[in-house]
DNA sequence: CCAGACGTTGTT
DNA sequence: GTCTGG
DNA sequence: CCAGACGTTGTT
DNA sequence: GTCTGG
């Protein structure tokens, strides 16, 4: 599965990966940086995702990590939908809305997952060997509180989800399930809603992962501050 | 996903 | 909002 | 009908 | 052990 993953880009290089103008970036300039060099990105917390705006073109917005659906009462039911399975998300209630008209595409240089042994876990960085940005499958949602403006929080709330697949052999030593990682052909196909829902698992399939690498890693990174983690390199 | 809390009364 | 379990 | 869930992974 | 917050 995909429970953290790290994000270090520069806006140039952001923007030029999804094919964004300035126009497209949906958020302040302080937040938008703020998400530009994240070592451990947890659920809850906002990452940067591209989705199509109201004219089909690329756009950069901050979202909260883990789907708030839309009847939602209570942000913390967002905590339990930072994952949606790629096989039964045109199904289920909590994502089938999302599936069908807002789709996106979250911005990763590398995701963690934990090898379990027994009691032990060990943890792994996984990530392109050239330590390049790709695009892991997602879905977003818009929350309206209808609360009154009384609160700390905004009245519309941006949350998104990544998807799931059953592990390739590259995966499977470290685990059962990964994150949907599309390539650019696969990515902009996904993006513009052109998959069905049966569609889906061929569209995953044909990822390469030969150039990606797990590399296990002490536990210090297992924290969600941004401290910089010795497994990872330093920004150039 | 992990890390850290997990409780109450009453005081400042 | 919509579905499931009782 | 109402009340309560709405999700994933992995472990016993 | 289990829940909450990040």
């Amino acid at each position: 599965m995909c429970g953290r993953f790290n994000l270090r880009i520069t806006a140039a290089d952001l923007k030029s990966l999804f094919g964004t103008t300035e126009q497209g970036i949906r958020s302040n300039p302080q937040e938008f940086d703020s998400c530009l060099t994240r070592f451990n990105i947890a659920p809850t917390q906002k990452s940067i995702v591209c989705h199509l705006g109201e004219s089909d073109t690329p756009v950069l917005t901050p979202m909260r990590w883990g789907l708030i659906p839309s009847w939602a009462k209570d942000l913390r039911i967002g905590a339990k939908m930072i994952n949606a399975r790629s096989e039964t998300v045109a199904e289920k209630p909590s994502f089938r809305s999302a599936f069908k008209r807002r789709r996106c595409l979250v911005p990763a240089s590398g995701f963690y997952e934990w090898k379990r042994s027994g009691k032990e876990k060990q943890p792994f960085h996984i990530h392109q060997t050239d330590d390049s940005p790709f695009a892991m499958a997602g879905l977003w949602e818009l929350l309206k509180q209808s609360g009154g403006p009384d609160r700390d929080e905004p009245a519309e709330i941006l949350s998104f989800t990544i998807l799931t697949a059953a592990a390739n052999s590259f995966m499977s030593p470290i685990h059962d399930r990964m994150p949907v990682i599309l390539s650019g052909e696969s990515a902009a196909v996904w993006l513009d809603h052109e998959v069905e829902a049966s569609a889906l698992s061929e569209l995953i399939q044909p990822f390469e992962w030969e150039n990606f690498e797990a590399v296990p890693i002490s536990s210090t990174v297992n924290n969600a501050r941004n401290e910089t983690p010795e497994c990872l390199a330093p920004l150039s």
